[in-house]
DNA sequence: TGACTTAGTGTCTTTGTGTCACTATTATAA
DNA sequence: TTATAATAGTGACACAAAGACACTAAGTCA
């Protein structure tokens, strides 16, 4: 037989369940801003295990429909909120004997950023509730199913990183937004204050936002928009952005 | 019955075979210096699938005897190498319906960094070949099995990038070392050249490493030999060293 | 009209890196 | 013994980008 013929020969013999193989699954941690604050989205479980009580929002592959690990995540988004995500990145993968009690397990966690606009959060049979809640919130008085406390610190972790040294924030904003706006945001998400000269400057400087030419009318002084260029809403800068000194 | 008794009850009546799951899998790509180069360590397949191809080592978890993904990884890199990792990061989990052609499986990629000091390379019945080739003559003259390619791609990338704001070079050095030989283990990495007064000043001003008092004789002025601080394997720098400008 | 608020700027300081010529200390070979 | 090459290590100025902060600009609201 050729090496060819060996491998299909192989293959029809295969069957996936006679090893043991871990339960493996996707969590995402979905980031949004609503009234000034950082809030992070989770399901009240309607099933075992863990049913009752609260956690990230996630699932199994589906072996026939999904394509791919994207694929998977981007429909367990859109079951929940019914958008599309503005920014998506894998974070980490969790995998122990003991973080589910069905056994061996595996979760592959997300981070995703999504804009809060015409959003209606979707229950279903495996979430009897949907809600958004501040991420401080959640830290200080909820105790999350399975090891999803230490996945939302790690993915609160990584957004907090990036936003030093990227444009990610950019994405939870609408279409136009001002540079108060945009710096509100950075600092909601940091959990300090930004100099306004030098934010801007750094802004302005990278070429990642164009004036609209519009105007922010409303309180006190008039606001120039601004709307990111397409290729720009991860742009990396040189160096990371620091709090005050003293 | 109480929620407790409800769960138990569903978990002695829960199979994990009568759900379709992905095969689960880590890889590893294993950096280490070797002749003034950035080498990688490769194993030949000796089991179907990829049989005979070079692919990068890695395996199933035992669920038996691993209690986390760490577990898993660790006792891999004993089986070919014998020796302890210094530095090892999760760097991704790759998972499509068409990356293995026995069906949808999940690989967890980590980056490990160790030290070529008395290490011989083992093989055993799943690989028939283990080596350690540089990484350009693996990207420009090898196919390797499954997706390996674009992990190994990956994980060189991140390499390359955390050693621009990071002291991970350090793992690929003995205990004591020059800075001059330090400088040129970033370069190697990086692929370009560093200024020495930059390097050295960036190096010195961190206060991660520490003279030993000895100093390495041999061709032409003595150097002054530093160890690294137990807790500065991973320094992170507050800018990227960069190439020069013109 | 004047106080208040938010938008946006001018400019000096601070920090860390790039540049590059210079000194220092050894091996090696004439 | 001395010159030369090679590697180790430093001094000093230039430059880039961020921090600090006082200042001006343009609206709202009483």
């Amino acid at each position: 037989m050729s090496i060819t013929e060996t491998q299909s020969h192989f293959l029809e013999n295969y069957d996936i369940h006679e090893f043991d193989i871990p339960l493996t699954s996707v969590d995402m941690t979905i980031f949004t801003i609503e009234d000034d604050l950082l809030k992070v989205l989770l399901v009240k479980r309607a099933q075992f295990p863990a049913k009752g009580e609260w956690a990230l929002p996630g699932g199994f592959i589906n072996l026939k429909s999904d394509g791919t690990l994207n694929d998977t995540v981007s429909r367990k988004l859109k079951e929940k909120t019914g958008v599309e995500i503005s920014h998506l990145e894998q974070v980490a993968t969790y995998g122990s004997a003991v973080r589910d009690p069905r056994g061996w397990s595996v979760t592959i966690a997300y981070m995703a950023l999504i804009l809060n606009e015409n959003i209606t959060l979707i229950s279903d049979e495996s979430s009897e509730e949907v809600v958004w809640l501040p991420i401080g919130d959640i830290q200080d008085n909820y105790q999350l199913a399975f090891d999803h406390n230490v996945i939302l610190a790690d993915s609160y972790q990584r957004l907090k990183n990036k936003v030093q040294y990227t444009s990610l924030p950019i994405n939870l904003l609408p279409q136009t937004f001002t540079l108060s706006e945009l710096q509100k945001t950075f600092e909601l998400i940091l959990g300090y204050n930004i100099e306004k000269k030098s934010f801007r400057r750094r802004l302005l400087a990278a070429e990642i936002i164009v004036e609209t030419g519009e105007m922010r009318v409303g309180s006190n002084r008039p606001a120039k928009l601004y709307c990111a260029k397409a290729s720009s809403k991860e742009h990396f800068f040189q160096r990371s952005i620091e709090g005050p000194r003293n």
